[in-house]
DNA sequence: TGCATAGTTTGACAAGTATAGAAGTATTGT
DNA sequence: ACAATACTTCTATACTTGTCAAACTATGCA
């Protein structure tokens, strides 16, 4: 599952500062209950990070076509959740062999 | 430490599929007694990856000033070493928050 | 129906990247 | 000193990427 392509896509997706901010701010809203509304609609982060409408749905195209997060359309808002899958996996990668399950 | 540019530093040096696939090489490694030779010289990629010297140098440069590896040189070969600490680091970033210390 | 808001697609462009070839430095062995 | 091996630096080139502006689609509301 977790090849090594996978994973460089993975790697690219976070390797841009403002996708990877995007990505962490998609995490520190994952502690609210599943879900419930996170608030994690586009226009938030157009508003935090300092660039346009396109850029920020071309980002979100990235992350979801590496498996980092899905979306979901409610009304005229999307809404991003992480894959906690391929997070699981990307930990283990980085885990010392004595460790890895 | 491990600040946002640094994360997206490390994450960019891994983003290219035969970067990564160097990184993955002297990860296999590590788990030779410490500071053996690891067998990790810059001609083993070359022979593994189908790329010139030239291309693997500028990668080994890379892995290098994203901190994910260290070189040391030993007579004519240089050898790379995993930097156990940063990959600890990353692998907390992919950790829920519940486990994260 | 019409308008506003949310997001997407397309096209363009500057900046960055991966790679190779040629030439250079370093180390070791003869 | 010379040759060979290991690696690096420089330069050039084809390719990729991040970003924006403009035009587009979708949804909700009056």
């Amino acid at each position: 599952m977790t090849d090594s392509r996978q994973l460089a896509k993975a790697f690219k997706a976070l390797s841009n500062p403002n996708r990877l901010q995007i990505f962490l701010e998609i995490m520190q809203r994952r502690q609210m209950d599943s879900k419930d509304v996170c608030g994690c609609a586009l226009t938030d982060f157009i508003n935090s990070l300092n660039v346009g409408a396109p850029t920020v749905s071309h980002h979100i195209k990235e992350l979801v076509n590496a498996e980092l997060i899905t979306v979901e359309r409610n009304g005229k808002f999307i809404t991003c959740y992480l894959n906690e899958a391929v997070c699981a996996q990307l930990k283990d990668f980085f885990a010392t062999p004595e460790r890895k399950a």
